[in-house]
DNA sequence: ATTAGTTATATGCTTTAAGCAGATATGTCT
DNA sequence: AGACATATCTGCTTAAAGCATATAACTAAT
């Protein structure tokens, strides 16, 4: 039990420190790399949305609200449409101005399926890094 | 039972599909982004090794050897070096020629705990993207 | 009516990790 | 001598991310 909080207290140091490394940003670790375009594939084979909804979605996916650059959610989407992975509409909800509403193509659902898999590959390839992590500890 | 074996067919439709698409490289979604560094550290605060022999054991990791960058290995560990976070010495075991060893510094290891951090969000993070996925399946 | 704030979309520029190719050198095996 | 495996390293290109900023319309407060 003593173990276990010097290890907490060792945690505690480790995290300001995290921190402050973050914040300098000589390491930004919480890039969620290549996330981004299966995100916004998964929320779009739910339901059509557009960039600034898109962007309010991302935070129930990993993604930290004030960090996400709202301008990669817009090249992504363009790219995308670009590709034929989705496809966009101009659209109005009631009162309010039009909004350029995106939708998932065939081609999209096919490419979400390959992110699925290779996702499913990473968790994979985590939990075996983080079991090798915690083995090393005794 | 007959849903399920539709499911199978298509799943292989898809995986036909993934194939080619990575062959023609235009979406490379083999790449295990940003997991070279912490892979490095994470062996090395095992034991320290020389660069050939860490490409040997990324295997492990979720690397396919065939796609490991050596470039990329070998860069990583300059770069690290030159940071603080790994140390290197010219070594030799037994007649073969000499190899140049890396080892873990207390900074990489404090760099390592700040990856595991990462990468059990990541892990959470993915997890929920597949409930997500799943769910949408009915 | 003007100002400030929010919603909404988009572009420009820089950095970094990855991807790909190849140079170089030494040791082993036939 | 030639082929092959081991071992380290560099050059060049691309793609995603990071950061800043421009623009415009609608909304609410002063």
């Amino acid at each position: 039990m003593e173990a276990r909080a010097k290890d907490n207290l060792v945690g505690n140091i480790v995290d300001r420190e995290l921190e402050r490394k973050e914040k300098t940003c000589d390491y930004s670790l919480h890039r969620l790399s290549r996330f981004l375009q299966p995100s916004l594939l998964l929320i779009l084979s739910k339901t059509h949305s557009y960039g600034y909804q898109l962007i309010e979605k991302l935070n129930g996916l990993g993604f930290h609200k004030e960090a996400i650059d709202v301008g990669a959610v817009y090249r992504t989407l363009r790219k995308m449409e670009k590709e034929g992975f989705v496809e966009s509409f101009w659209g109005q909800d009631k009162t309010k101005r039009k909004k350029r509403y995106y939708k998932i193509t065939p081609a999209g659902k096919i490419l979400l399926r390959m992110w699925i898999k290779r996702i499913k590959e990473r968790k994979k390839a985590f939990e075996k890094f983080l079991r090798i992590y915690e083995g090393e500890k005794q």
